[in-house]
Formats: C-alpha cells, sequence, structure tokens
DNA sequence: CTTAATGTTCCCCA
DNA sequence: TTGGGGAACATTAA
C-alpha cells in the first residue's frame, strides 16, 4: 500500500495525533515486526515528532528514533478492535497506535540507519537528478524503484511518472537525455504532489491513519490498466515484469 | 491449483 | 562494480 504520498498521508494524520504524547506501554505481538536491537524502554517517553523519510515513517523520542516500515500492507490505525494480524501495540494517554500487517513484510527498527537513502524527489535538483542517471544500464523503471537511488518512488509512480514523461520503462536509465530526464523528474514531482492532495492510492485497502481512503487511483493512466486504451492514443496498455514487478505502459507512447 | 499483489534483501552468475 | 535473474519472506483474493 505505501508509497512516497500514501506514507506521506498517513504521516499528516498521524502528527496530531501522536506529536507530544507519553507513552504508557509497548508491546510487539509478532517476534519479526522488529528488525535489529529491540528499542530500549519507550515507558514515559514522549514523541516528540512524527517524520517521513522516504516510505519510513519515523516517531522521534528523546533518546532515539522508531522507523517504521509498512512493507505491503501494513497499516497504522487507532483504536481498532481485535484483528488477527495485529503486529504491534504503542499505547497512548488518549489512544492505542496499532500496526496491523496482513503480509508481515513491514518492520520497525530502532535508530535505524538511512544513510544508504537516495535522495527524496520532492527535493532532488535536476543536475543532481541527471548526474544520477549517468552511466546507470539498469533498465529506468528499475532503477526508480531503487531506494538507494531516489526514496520513496514505488510500482504505481515509476509507472505513471514514466508513461507522463513518455519514456519506455526498458531505456536503460543512462541513455536517457538532458530534456527526457528533466521531463522525468517534472512528471514525479506533480505525480506524487498530486497524488499527497487526494490522500494516495487506494487500490485494494490502503487507509490513512484515520481511515479514510485515498482517491488518486482514479488518477491513473497506465496502472492497473493493462488492455485498456491508453488515455493519450487509444492503442492498447501493455504490461511486462521487470525486476520481478508489473510494469504498465503504452507502447506506442512511450518509445526507447 | 495458479497467479498476482502499493516491498526489500540476499544469493548466484556473467 | 554492474546488472540480470531468481528466491525468499507471508497472506489473501481472484
Amino acid at each position: 500500500m505505501p508509497e512516497l504520498p500514501e506514507v506521506e498521508t498517513i504521516v499528516r494524520t498521524l502528527i496530531p495525533r501522536l506529536t507530544a504524547r507519553r507513552v504508557l506501554a509497548a508491546a510487539f505481538h509478532a517476534p519479526r515486526v522488529l528488525r535489529g536491537a529491540p528499542p530500549p524502554n519507550l515507558i514515559d517517553q514522549v514523541i516528540r515528532q512524527v517524520r517521513r523519510h522516504g516510505k519510513h515513517i519515523l516517531l522521534d523520542f528523546d533518546h532515539g528514533t522508531l522507523a517504521i516500515h509498512l512493507g505491503m500492507t501494513g497499516k497504522l490505525l487507532f483504536n481498532t478492535p481485535p484483528n488477527p494480524h495485529l503486529r504491534a501495540s504503542i499505547v497512548l494517554e488518549d489512544a492505542t497506535l496499532q500496526f496491523e500487517d496482513i503480509r508481515q513484510f513491514g518492520q520497525m527498527a530502532w535508530n535505524k540507519n538511512l544513510e544508504n537513502q537516495g535522495p527524496d524527489p520532492l527535493e532532488v535538483s535536476g543536475p543532481e537528478f541527471r548526474a544520477r542517471l549517468k552511466g546507470r544500464k539498469v533498465p529506468i523503471k528499475t532503477l526508480l524503484l531503487n531506494q538507494t537511488f531516489l526514496r520513496g518512488v514505488g510500482n504505481i509512480y515509476a509507472d505513471e511518472a514514466l508513461f507522463e514523461a513518455g519514456i519506455h520503462p526498458r531505456t536503460p536509465a543512462g541513455k536517457i537525455g538532458r530534456t527526457r530526464a528533466e521531463r522525468l523528474l517534472e512528471a514525479l514531482r506533480q505525480i506524487l504532489k498530486s497524488a499527497i492532495r487526494q490522500g494516495g492510492s487506494s487500490i485494494s485497502d490502503y487507509v490513512d491513519a484515520e481511515g479514510a481512503r485515498g482517491a488518486y487511483q482514479q488518477n491513473h493512466q497506465v496502472y492497473g490498466r493493462e488492455d485498456e486504451p491508453c488515455p493519450r492514443c487509444q492503442a492498447p496498455i501493455k504490461r511486462l515484469v521487470l525486476a520481478q514487478r508489473s510494469a504498465h505502459f503504452c507502447p506506442r507512447c512511450q518509445r526507447f
């Protein structure tokens, strides 16, 4: 469920409910949810800040930071009824934050090292983006999914941005010229910002921390639209597999 | 029964 | 070092 716009939306709904709250109890019900060293005692610690870093949600305490990654099916919700997919709970003074995750690809980690993450696509400059593409032979779609290249882009927004920029997903990243690279970055920015404004994409069961669905799925031009007509030229949208992920594209609008 | 799903990491091989 | 392919992790739905 979570790419940059979904995580940003979740963080925005968490901020008013978590900031300055004291932890009364914390429990990790599924052992695999916690990666790395267990966090120190969180009881009586106060959440000072809630931030997004790529696809990570960061809860800052005075003595360190809890990083939460939602994986594919993770959700953060308040005061939900008992549920078999509950993986962790953080009890606060006025509510309980619950981490539910069907597939258990999500993780929580204390003071996670995020140095290896690439720049945020909403902040990276054009020249830096172009410099990072230089010399790379990987298909651009594969590179966009690599969090050490850019942090926050996932399968939906990679496909949508490549369509908007008119770039074939299999194009070797380093062969994208200056103009097309600028167009790709601009498409990413515009699409991510627009998706944030609409609360992200709810294609199956994604909801923010208030339980609200996003609406950006209505703007998807190619993602999940195999065999449907291209909104620009009517040619059927095609799907291919790159890095074991589906890539949706228009064979006429997106050339090498 | 098979396939695919908003993700990441690790291993093998060229 | 780069990059391609595949497996693994775990669960559900079509």
